[in-house]
DNA sequence: CTATTTCATATTGGATCCAATTTACAATAT
DNA sequence: ATATTGTAAATTGGATCCAATATGAAATAG
């Protein structure tokens, strides 16, 4: 007789603990920008060696999240204004066709975990949860799409800005106006007008874009 | 007195060696998709240790090239039709919108060494160097856009389909086809018409997506 | 003979050790 | 005082060793 086996914890590898754990901590910016990361602290602090340290630092700078020099270590990568700008620029340009693919494959379930979403957004009083529930409100209609490989790249593009993100929606009135363009986001989708999701996203990105031209000198 | 010390040989990392090596490997196809990577048999290939064998696989898996699993190692990602024809996709999405952004740009030498690449391309009678010069020429026109987060990301996906696109240039008249397109969108940069170049660069890039859904079945 | 169970081998993940290089700082010369 | 040089400490890159897991073949039960 064969007993259902179940995996009860699949126990992770100590490189992909730390990889994850340091992205979280760089995109949140609770490592400043330039800042070193050194193999051996980090070792201590998760209890490992080296080794598994070195394999995460080498898929953050992969992902651009660090960057390295030989023999001189790891230090967390930075965004120039104009860098800043192309991100979201690309991001203006992917964002708005994914949502538009999405709409017509977009399942009751979904909308209905999207609304929670922007609820969830609109309703919290913490700002260091802002930046977590605007990203799943985006992916979660994303995710429709199917799309897998624009998902990725679009992950890859929001971890690089994350930062100024968060910045952006704390000051001014970034989190009122977000909180009604998700709205009107939302209803495009609901409606299942997918090229109007897609306006409006762009216009979303563009606007973010916008006020953190205006605001990125005065955040550095 | 301060001499000009000049960096004679500064040498690359053993881990950056493999990376560039394997890579090079996957996207021209010499290792299949689903083929292994033993760490010990490629440390030994290169005379290391298996450390910077497993930074380079973890820098691949980070982009896509490799898929690993706890405990039995890295295989070579394969592309499903979907897949490919998602990557596709994007790149019909974000190379017209470069290349539109670069034909302002475009300096005189540019131009002149975009010339050099395609006569290169019509020129060769070796189907191993086609993918590269290719791919050359795209991008010595894309970098006039000095858009370093798109060019990135555009050779992400390259690096994906480039196994896929060789073949494609191989079979059939896709050569011939390629070079009277690469010939159209040169003369529209000369011409300073970025509007056209963009159209013409999304036409290349959907006809050899057409291209490949037919053949992809046959090439595996 | 087939299915299950050992058990030896192969392979990966991680720890420890050593070498190469940089960095910080003291010593010295101008 | 300032700049240069020498040297020790800190840090990274890589090699070797050990542990954890998977794989495959032999042994065994039905």
């Amino acid at each position: 007789m064969k007993l259902n086996s179940v995996d009860i914890s699949k126990t992770a590898s100590a490189s992909s603990i730390v990889f994850e754990a340091l992205r979280k901590a760089i995109i949140e910016g609770d490592v400043k920008e330039g800042e070193p990361l050194r193999q051996d602290e980090i070792a201590r602090m998760f209890n490992t060696s080296r080794i598994p340290v070195r394999e995460a630092i080498s898929r953050l700078e992969e992902q651009g999240l660090v960057k390295t020099q030989r023999y001189k270590g790891a230090v967390v990568s930075g965004l120039s204004a104009t860098e800043a700008e192309e991100i979201f620029d690309f991001r203006a340009l992917i964002e708005p066709e994914v949502i538009r693919r999405a709409v017509p494959l977009m399942s009751a379930e979904t909308l209905d975990s999207a609304r929670t979403s922007w609820a969830a957004f609109s309703a919290s009083s913490d700002p260091m949860s802002w930046g977590d529930l605007n990203r799943d409100f985006h992916s979660t209609l994303y995710q429709a799409s199917g799309l897998q490989y624009h998902l990725d790249v679009i992950d890859n593009a929001m971890d690089r800005i994350d930062r100024y993100l968060r910045a952006q929606l704390v000051m001014s009135n970034g989190m009122e106006r977000a909180n009604e363009e998700h709205i009107a986001i939302w209803e495009a989708c609901v409606a299942g007008n997918a090229k109007q999701a897609a306006e409006l996203t762009r216009l979303h990105i563009s606007g973010a874009r916008e006020s953190l031209i205006q605001n990125i000198n005065s955040l550095r």
